[in-house]
DNA sequence: GTCTCACATTACATCGATGTAATAGGCGGA
DNA sequence: TCCGCCTATTACATCGATGTAATGTGAGAC
């Protein structure tokens, strides 16, 4: 049995196609009975308009591209969450890509974007700054999450630099003195690790504590596994530090398990701090001294810009800083 | 600046349109230099199908749906990992809604999925089970994930109750006899808490243990949070169990951290597991023991059935049992 | 040299919704 | 009674890709 089009359901209630059209989209108006007719007739045949063709029609498909490096991780689960809330409450479909961190499948993502499906995307990338938005090309309206260096689009971001420093100083504040780091990178890291690592540094300075070169553990993926893996190497040849902290709360929680392994007490032996406040930092043992940001103001802010986006192209691009603040949890607290 | 179209490309390669339609499609043959001229025109034009054209014209649009319950939680978040990955491979975008457990919204949801921007529809119920798909509308073939009554459509599941059986059998193991479970519900609970209860009974039956109805812990809400205020709760008022048997890994993470702040061993004073295997488990303080399964089998089958619904509607539904096994972690190895 | 036959290519209609411009209908004012 | 005007409604074209059926082109056979 074929579908209802408007054709169908205008034959119904006796009016031409057009005016079931100014029915459901309310701009040119209708009389009242014509209305009632249209609309019994609508209910009568169970219509559902054709998403395709109106998206042919209006060059709009009302779906937005959600682009993430890898759903599994709590930390884009929980911002793909409030994202796919916030867009859903505003009309929006989300259709989510992950990236898995290669910039060439971010690329396929923007020819995606570009076929129409997608009226914006939303494009959390990790290790690629310039690549995937070529200048040039005819690109669809694209907001980033998070931190890089590209100044092509617009942008939401948590200030990674000044949120490390003040993890760091704060992690100082209890006269610990040796403060490891755990996810720098080697070479071209990403932005991320980049800003952290100066925070860090910076706030060793503001403290007067020496740039211990030992004491910044690098870890390229930042995940429980490695993060567990990298610091288990660590512990085995360097002294235990006063306090460690992580690039992410993911590490954290990999860290945690190695140091409960090894029998050292957290914070009694070392503190450990995070960075995301992910739902289970809260439940991790002990809980998570993390840097938190609201993820759900993230997500409005992000579709703020890519509907702003949508109407003005060409216009500068903005950016947008979501405030961060420290939260102390079990996990530092004498 | 806009978009070409077929036609701009038959122009500029001095062929007719559906001659350039053919090359895409690669259906109708096309002689050698004609494609290469016609490829070369896509190119210089750096053309890209529009997909609402396509999908009006050929009644479908290559997207699936996916609906979770709450993206947020690293179980629905692995499952979308997988599926997206899979579907990925297959050529399929994925389109994500969440339910928020809201039968309502599964009802909204259908009706997205027939207005034609979705070819199918993976549904992961929670509470409803009779009322989202409904008999005698058109509905779009749907595959449902998880443990339903429902009989009406294709279903991938892991055996709730054999696995409750299981895990429970593999506590009493080491003599442990007080066997509390987490997560039961009061009322008309969703089909797996009373399959994973009943399972858990199963097991006490087999092991002539006393069926006692103060070890079952009610937690409507699955969450590391409502799980904590419920064993907290609980604890209050009972002596300590010798094992704790917690539904999901989510509520078995909480009961990790409530009984860590009480001061209580674990596994020493009580073993804990959980199900599902998600990754926080394994990283879990002490490493959580699981019914695991494999996730990347269900989204695989999830999208099989999906597949091969879309060529043969109207077949006899489809079932798949996925396998499971008990992983024993440091929550419980005495 | 004409006639098939096979195959590549084309013109045209179509998918369903909607913008545009023209039409029909109703009402008040002269 | 007729004109003019405002509003609700309609016919038609259009968005871009593709199936259908018809056309064109060449090789091969007689």
């Amino acid at each position: 049995m074929l579908r209802a089009t408007v054709k169908d359901v205008a034959r119904r209630a006796g009016v031409s196609p057009k005016t079931v059209s100014n029915v459901m989209n309310g701009i040119v108006p209708v009389s009242g009975p014509t209305r009632e007719r249209v609309e019994q007739a609508m209910a009568e045949l169970d219509y559902v308009p054709n998403l395709s063709a109106r998206g042919l029609r209006n060059g709009r498909s009302g779906v937005i591209g959600l682009a993430l490096p890898d759903l599994a991780t709590p930390f884009s689960a929980e911002v793909a969450h409030h994202i796919v809330e916030v867009a859903h409450q505003q009309g929006w479909s989300v259709q989510i890509e992950e990236t898995g961190s290669d910039p060439q499948r971010e690329q396929e993502l923007m020819t995606r974007a570009r076929s129409n499906l997608i009226d914006g995307l939303i494009l959390n990338p990790v290790v690629l700054d310039e690549s995937a938005v070529k200048v040039g090309v005819a690109l669809p309206p694209v907001v980033l999450l998070g931190e890089v260096s590209q100044q092509l689009a617009d942008r939401v971001f948590v200030d990674s630099f000044a949120a490390a420093r003040e993890m760091t100083l704060a992690l100082a504040r209890s006269g610990r003195r040796r403060i490891a780091v755990l996810g720098t990178t080697q070479g071209r890291g990403s932005a991320a690790a980049i800003q952290r690592t100066q925070g860090y540094e910076d706030a060793l300075k503001i403290l007067g504590l020496p740039r211990d070169e030992s004491l910044l553990i690098p870890c390229e993926k930042w995940t429980p596994e490695t993060a567990a893996t990298a610091l288990g190497a660590f512990l085995d040849k360097n002294p235990v530090p006063e306090a460690l902290f992580c690039f992410t709360d993911s590490m954290a929680i990999g860290a945690l398990s190695v140091l409960w392994k090894r029998g050292l007490r957290v914070p009694e032996d070392i503190a450990v701090a995070g960075f995301d406040d992910i739902a289970d930092g809260r439940y991790a043992v002990p809980s998570l001294t993390t840097v938190s940001f609201d993820k759900r103001t993230i997500a409005r802010e992000a579709l703020r810009l890519l509907t702003e986006r949508m109407g003005d192209r060409g216009s500068a691009q903005r950016v947008v800083s979501v405030d961060f603040s420290i939260v102390e949890r079990d996990s530092t607290r004498a």
